[in-house]
RNA sequence: GGCCCCAUCGUCUAGUGGUUAGGACAUCGGCCUCUCACGCCGGUAACACGGGUUCGAGUCCCGUUGGGGUCACCA
């Protein structure tokens, strides 16, 4: 069931929930329950619950758990600052309308919890044993805003409750308003669920992953996209940002790569770890890459599409579906793999400055125009037959391979990295790999101080 | 600072009183080789510190240190 927490107006706009939508969809997170979908426990946006939270609200008040409070931002700004002025932190606000009932209900207001000062409080955490905390550092937090609507903690509860959620697995930096959450349990008369605090994610430099910290980090290479979007947008695969997410605080044995259907079905509380653990960029790519090249060269022809697109260039499969399953092998997104495809869709190849200044040097023409020679008539013109004949006349020639290759790669591909020599020319075809060996051997010609 | 949580290789982790402390990523060396990958073989590398408990502690307890979280009319 997805429920969509919406009560901070400025936050929560459509875009934001479209993004929480499309990036669990995108994961295969489905829900059976909630928005686009409909179900029994309705509605699931909290802003169309209003009237059950004010209910509640009203049911606590009249329980002597909650009270109205009047005191408005601008007294609780001064006090604050009063506080705060003699150096100390952790201020918390108390209310004089606590032990106050001549309030008008008519006029602006808040709802406050009565929170206890004495006692503590202690539950059975799934991931992190018996938390226990004390009430003395609770504050008569706020359950309903002065514009009706509720705080996290209030209808995140009544929410709960009315939905039948009997497990709430989250961040452990939800564990402060556990206790308050509990207290709101007891006060309703409600049955607590079941807790599991799940260990946090860091940045590379042992921060929380946040947008903020995330921010701070751009353009270093230990700069982590936070959005799940962004990874689809880049060509991640949904199966490698799951199965790294998964391993990233929990185990199974020795295992490292999972299926999805592996992860459902091996999952266990107990193995789940209560250390925050490090994003590390380079075992994502890792399981990543896995992922990609598990997906069959049929379904990577069709999700490679777009981004080819992307880079403006015809998407017509037939162009490049047989290079697909040689440039997986040194792609780990498709957004690399698009890459990777680029010069085996395109027209003509632009060569990499510093490949060419490399390996297209003067002495080299000779070289590329007689491989034109050499090849040109190969029949059929596959990769094997290529390589015996090259061969052939590299013993001849008392050249290496070492020295044909290279250039013959760079008049090619444009790059210094590509599949095997003889997987380049047979996927380019003849006519098209002998233009671009006497293009690369006239550029050669042309080059000075080789 | 108060409160809460945490602590095994650089990183993610296995380990539930007796292990040569295992695996993965990274790294280093090698194989493959026309480049880069993929793959394969091998190496370096860890129990934060101090006290206990015990015949015996990475494993249990306490403390120290360190790290993280959180202190809103955000979620």
């Amino acid at each position: 069931m997805l429920r969509i927490e919406d009560t901070d107006r400025a936050r929560s706009t459509p875009e934001a929930v479209r993004a929480i939508l499309d990036s669990l969809r995108w994961l295969g997170l489905d829900w059976d329950e909630g928005p686009e979908v409909g179900g029994p426990r309705g509605p699931y946006f909290q802003t169309e619950r209003l009237a059950l939270y004010a209910e509640h609200a009203e049911r606590l008040i009249k329980s002597g758990h909650a009270y109205r409070c009047y005191a408005t931002k601008e007294e609780i700004g001064a006090a604050r600052e009063a506080y705060e002025a003699s150096g100390k932190k952790g201020f918390r606000f108390h209310s004089p309308w606590r032990e106050r009932d001549d309030g008008d209900p008519s006029e602006p207001h808040v709802v406050r919890f009565r929170a206890p000062n004495r006692g503590k409080t202690r539950w059975d955490d799934l991931i992190k044993g018996t938390i226990e905390v004390r009430h003395d550092t609770l504050s008569d937090f706020i359950l309903i805003r002065s514009d009706k609507t509720p705080l996290y903690n209030f209808g995140c509860v009544v929410d709960d409750v009315s939905m039948g959620i009997n497990l709430v697995a989250r961040g452990d930096d939800h564990m402060i308003n556990t206790t308050p959450q509990l207290l709101l349990y007891e006060a309703l008369g409600a049955e607590p669920p079941q807790f599991a605090h799940m260990p946090m994610i860091l940045d590379p430099r042992g921060q929380k992953l946040s947008k903020r910290n995330s921010a701070k980090l751009a353009g270093t290479k230990e700069y982590v996209p936070i959005g799940v979007l962004e990874y689809r947008d880049a060509g991640y695969v949904p199966d490698g940002v799951i199965n790294y997410l998964a391993r990233l605080g929990w185990s199974h044995g020795d295992q490292e790569l999972f299926a999805r259907e592996e992860l459902i079905e091996k999952f266990d509380w107990s193995q789940v770890g209560a250390t925050a653990a490090r994003f590390d960029r380079k075992k994502f790519e890792h399981v990543q890459g896995h992922h990609l090249r598990l997906l069959p060269d049929a379904v990577l022809v069709q999700r490679v599409a777009p981004f080819l697109e992307a880079r403006g260039l015809d998407v017509n499969p037939q162009a490049y579906a047989a290079a697909v399953p040689h440039v997986k092998l040194r792609a780990t997104t498709l957004g690399e793999l698009a890459d990777g495809l680029d010069y085996f869709v395109r027209d003509s190849v632009t060569y990499e400055e510093k490949a060419a200044r490399k390996f297209l040097t003067t002495e080299r023409s000779k070289t590329l125009s007689d491989l034109v020679e050499v090849v040109g008539a190969v029949e059929p013109f596959v990769a094997p037959s290529l390589e015996n004949v090259v061969n052939r006349w590299l013993d001849a020639e008392g050249l290496t391979m070492k020295q044909v290759a290279q250039p013959a790669r760079v008049a090619l591909s444009g790059r210094s990295r590509s599949p095997g020599l003889f997987d380049v020319m047979e996927l380019l075809g003849r006519e098209r790999t002998l233009d671009r060996l006497r293009r690369g051997s006239e550029f050669a010609a042309r080059q000075q101080n080789n």
